[in-house]
This record gives structure tokens, C-alpha cells and sequence, in this order.
DNA sequence: AACGTTTGCGCAAACGTTTGCAATTCAAAC
DNA sequence: GTTTGAATTGCAAACGTTTGCGCAAACGTT
């Protein structure tokens, strides 16, 4: 199936009788146009329908307003929520948005980066894969051209981060067990020492410091991958110790739901016996019973002030160099799993 | 921020002392070139980093090898996991994709699939928004390019859809209830005459048919929203009701879990008293407690079946009429909300 | 009346690629 | 020695748009 052409500033021309440069300006507002003129250009464009091609003029002027969009997993509620708020702030600036998955694969990552260059992208928002070794690849294209790292996000990249404020939200979310009486709550962390995981654990080790609670090894426990299962997993090893933990703070929401599981299964009272703490107010955090507290993540409000500094960045002049750290608030929803009954 | 050039043919042309042309059919591997020039430029080409410009061959050759997707909605996990499976599908086969949401707005939707086919994408994969009611603008760009509809789609237009098994589905969900010993089975359904909706339902009155369980208007409920909050209320309906059901289809999981919330209220043993099925295999049906049973779409399946025919027609002749409707099977997932004990 | 200025428009080049056709070379065939 | 034909390569046009520059007419100023 092939495509019909479109009305081109020839056809124009030529009905008008005007040369192809004077029916291009007309349209574009051009001062040198006479008001009559313009007038009877669109008038005739929106006739026969025209439609500039965008890829002749992104071909010339070497501008696609197409900005490229890179994360680990699409599939993610958190991330699609953040991809929805890029697609809804680029499209409001008249930007189109393309998208990969990098499948936190390194090399992939690095693959989709170059051919998203060379498609011609204006710039690229991007979460990076989770162990993101490779950086020389990636400051390379950074020469090139413009990027804004949001989520997950690495300080060895000099470029616009955009990040919620994770240990500030990983204090209040520990300071709130505290103020619930609880003394000894353990962490259920990432092994890797991802941004995020290493950001929240210090908000942990913070909060405790600042109530003069003692952080006990044994109740810091790290998992490679941060998911339902191994929370469940952690959580019986806590379960099985002889002193248990009163309280969990667990750097994920599925991770705490992996715990609560495990505590009813032994029967735990939550959050009497042991409170539940989680991270993201993920849809599944409504859905455990009992209702699980958590950090509300602004995806949304992430995804669209990530574009908003890079589309200045494109904006803006040539060798200037963005390395702001953008911090959006969260904020704490306390729910069922550490509410006093 | 400037984009720095990228090597061209030309420059290459001037290295080698060779004409553009030789050099574009070399990189092409065009039978008219020798073997030692080929090599020649290749090792020049990959030397110099020498990328082509998309852009420019695209506007030349008309084709940009970009798909566009239209959804209502891509925050829903389904969703994205159909889009999961298009992102994927589609780079194996050397296309980009470009994704905008409808937010289930009809003129939106046509707003998008006109920009769209302007900015060139060579086809469109779309799921409709949830009222659509404007079908003449779509097939106005029907027959510009190829479009292919899933999951939300309508007989209205003549073009190519990939669907799951809907009917099947549901009459395979209400059998498995009707096995189990239920009599009273109660549906929750959406308002809307939707594609889905209508489908799901109808395979609800074959099962009751087929196994001569008669049809009470009392049992089925209809919502204009199939949400949670939904669910829940439709349920409090169906409990409150003289002779209770014994048995909830939700055509949604959402539904389901909310019928579940409702019934927890009023300690109504599941699935004993009432047993309760869903439709999706949402992440949050293994969260519920009793976990959900369900029917599992295969978002994954059904975006690379759909990239598959749509490309199939982007690359076939001209003036053909694609029409087919494919269907993708679904299964159903027992979970505790309708096992026996 | 002569000159400068403004207004409105057209010419033509440029962006990087592909491709039909012409041109060249060279060897084999006559 | 000329012709033929295959194998390589180059020329130039084309895709649709934007834009610097030039040009003519109209206008205003001395």
C-alpha cells in the first residue's frame, strides 16, 4: 500500500501563481508577506489540505522535534506513568516522542542511544539500564547531543538529572514507623548499588542516626533483584529470627507485599507486631490487604519536567552545559500496614 | 545545543575518489559494484563512523520506517505490554515507533492519526478510544495508509484487527463457574456497547445456553466505568439482593477485585458462597487475596501479531484490501477465587 | 527631479540520498 | 582491427522545504 502524495508548496505555487518561496513564507508568517497575500496563500492550503513535510524540513533544517525516550521495561506502572507524562508535555511543545526499551541490557542501551542519534532525534530522556558499567559509550553521545537522565540516573553522567528526592522520602517514611513507636525496623534493600537503593538506605541510616536508634546489621538485608518474591524470601529470615523485627521498610512496594505475604502466612499481626513500609504507591499497594503505606512517586510530574529541561537544553545555545539535579517531591501515604489500629 | 554533522557520502565520495553514487550502491551492496571498491568504502565508511542520514532518505524514498501506535490509555498494564510486544517486534524488523494516547477522546484520536500520517509514519497500529463515534474521519486516513487495529477495535472499519478470543474467553471463564456447581451467575459488564464488552458478554449467554442455566436480567449489571470502585458498588448491589448469586463474572479484573473488596466486607466466604472471576491476569489478581481467577490476554502476542500484519501490508501492493480480523487465544488461570476448597 | 528607503516578491542554492541513464573501460569475439 | 557486450563507474535529476540575496516597484524626502 503505497502513499498518496500530499499537496506540496509546487502545487500551490503554481495555483496561485506566486513562487514556492513566497507560498512558504506566507505560511509561516513571514514579515515580508503582504496581509493579502497570506491571506489568500492559507486560504488555498487549507483547500487542497496541505501539510508541510515534516521530513523535508526536518532534512533541511536538521530539526525533527522527535525526542527519543529510553527505559529499562515500558511495562512498569511507574514507568509508563512517567512515559505518559513525557508524551503529554512533548506533544504540548510540539515534540513527538519515540520509544525503547533497553530491557536493562548495557549493550542494548548503548545500541538504542546510537540509533536514536542517528535517526535524528533532538534529544533523549532516559532511565538507565541497571547496571549501567559502560559510560564511555554514553558520554560520547553526550557530545552529540542533548540528554536528561530521570529515575534511574547516574551521578558519573554529567548531564540534567531529574530525581525524586529519595532520601529525604526514605527519612519521613522511617521517621514515620519511629514516631509509631517502632524500635527495631529492619531494611529490605537492592544489592546493587543502584542510585535509588543506595539514596533510600541513606535516609534510613539517617533517620535512626537522628533518633538515636541503633542500626543493627542484622536487619539490613539486600536482595540482587528487588522483586515480590525475594521480598517474601527476606521477610522469612526476619520472620525467623529470635528477635524480630517490629517494623519493615522495604525499598519497593512489591518487595513489602512479598513481606506482608509472609507475615500472613505466619500469622503476624500488621501492623501491631510488625508494621509494613513500601515505596512507589504502586496500584498493588490498594490492593494487599492491609493496605500497604508507601512513598507516592509524581511519575507523571517526573516525566514532564524531564522533557521540559530538555527541550530548553535543545533550545538554548550550543556548548552550554546542563548538570543541574532536578528533585521532585514525594509524599508519604500512610495506609493500613503501619496505622495504629 | 547544536547536533554536530554526521559523515556524509559526499565526504566519503571525496576520500575515496569515487563518485557519490558508486559510494551509495557500494554501502548498498548493489550487484553494479565490484567486490574490491565495496570493500573499499565499507572499511572507509565504518572508519569514519559513517551513519546514513534517515531524514534525507526517508523524505526521498517516502518511507520513514516509523509506525505509529495510538492508545487510549498506555499507563494501563495491559497496555503497555501490548506496546512491550510492538516496540519489540517492530525494531527486529528495523522499524521505530512513535506512541500517542487518545485519552479515550474521539477528536484527539483523529488529531493524532492526522499528525501522524503527516509526519509520515509509514502505518499505524491504534486501539479506539472508548466512544467512537467519528468513524468517517478515520477512514478518510484509512485510505491514505495502512492502519491495524487491536484490542479496541470495530467492525465499522473495513481494515485489518487483531483481538483475543473475547467471546471464547468468556464462555470458557462462565463454564469453568458453571463446573464448579454455580447457578446464579451474576455479570458485571460495561454500559457502553463496546467491542469488548458486547463480546464477553455474549459468551456469557452461550455458557448459561449451552448448560440450559437459565438468564436473570437481576444478575446482570452493567457500569458505564469498569473500575474498581465499580465493581465494589455493582457487588453491594448483587449482596444485598434477596437470593444472592453464588457465583460474579467481572469482565474486568478491576471489577473482580472490587467485588472481592465488597464481599470481604460482609465476610462472604470466596469462593464457597460466592466464587469470582475476572478477565485480564492484571498483576493485582495475584496480589488479592484469594488470588483472582482470570483469563490471561497475551498482550505480548497480540503486539507483535498486530506489527506483524502491518507490516506485511506496508511492504505489500498498493490498492489491496486487508480486512482480516485475527484472534489470539486466551487461557484461563484458576486461582483460589473459584477453587474448591 | 533625483535620490534613498521600504515593501513585496522571486531566484536559486542547499540539505543527503537514491537511481535512471550515459559513459568508460576492457576483454572477448568476429 | 573492428565490433559487441559485460562490467564498472559517474552524471545529474529528483524528493519538498527554507532562506540569503537580489530586484523591481512604490513611496517619501530633499
Amino acid at each position: 500500500m503505497s502513499k498518496k502524495r500530499n499537496t506540496t508548496l509546487k502545487e500551490l505555487s503554481k495555483e496561485l501563481s506566486l513562487s514556492i518561496s513566497t507560498v512558504s513564507r506566507a505560511l509561516n508568517d513571514h514579515p515580508d508577506i503582504s496581509l493579502a497575500t497570506k491571506e489568500r496563500v492559507k486560504k488555498l492550503a487549507k483547500q487542497m489540505n496541505y501539510v508541510p513535510n515534516l521530513f523535508a524540513r526536518g532534512f533541511r533544517s536538521r530539526e525533527t522535534h522527535i525526542l527519543g525516550v529510553i527505559v529499562p521495561n515500558i511495562s512498569h506502572l511507574f514507568t509508563s506513568t512517567i512515559i505518559k507524562g513525557i508524551i503529554e508535555e512533548a506533544e504540548l511543545r510540539g515534540y513527538r516522542v519515540i520509544i525503547s526499551e533497553s530491557n536493562n541490557d548495557d549493550a542494548k542501551q548503548v545500541e538504542m542511544l546510537n540509533t536514536m542519534t542517528q535517526f535524528g532525534v533532538d534529544g533523549v530522556l532516559m532511565s538507565l539500564a541497571r547496571k549501567t558499567k559502560d559510560v564511555e559509550e554514553l558520554l560520547k553521545v553526550l557530545n552529540r547531543i542533548p540528554i536528561v537522565l530521570f529515575d534511574k540516573v547516574s551521578s558519573k553522567i554529567p548531564c540534567t538529572q531529574v530525581v525524586i528526592n529519595e532520601e529525604e522520602a526514605a527519612f519521613n517514611a522511617v521517621e514515620h514507623l519511629i514516631e509509631l513507636g517502632k524500635k527495631r525496623i529492619a531494611i529490605i534493600k537492592e544489592t546493587e548499588n543502584s542510585y535509588n537503593s543506595e539514596k533510600r538506605f541513606a535516609g534510613y541510616l539517617r533517620a535512626l542516626n537522628q533518633y538515636k536508634i541503633p542500626v543493627r546489621d542484622k536487619l539490613i538485608l539486600s536482595t540482587e533483584d528487588i522483586s515480590l518474591g525475594n521480598g517474601r524470601r527476606l521477610a522469612n529470615i526476619l520472620i525467623s529470627m529470635k528477635k524480630r523485627p517490629d517494623a519493615i521498610f522495604a525499598i519497593t512496594d512489591n518487595a513489602a507485599i512479598g513481606a506482608i505475604k509472609a507475615l500472613h502466612k505466619f500469622k503476624i499481626k500488621i501492623p501491631d507486631e510488625i508494621a509494613v513500609v513500601g515505596f512507589s504507591n504502586s496500584i498493588n499497594s490498594t490492593i494487599i490487604s492491609p493496605a500497604l503505606t508507601t512513598v507516592d512517586q509524581p511519575g507523571d510530574k517526573i516525566g514532564r519536567t524531564a522533557v521540559r529541561f530538555l527541550i530548553q537544553e535543545i533550545e538554548s545555545q550550543p556548548n552550554e552545559v546542563h548538570t543541574k539535579t532536578v528533585e521532585i517531591k514525594t509524599s508519604l501515604i500512610v495506609r493500613d500496614s503501619s496505622l495504629k489500629a
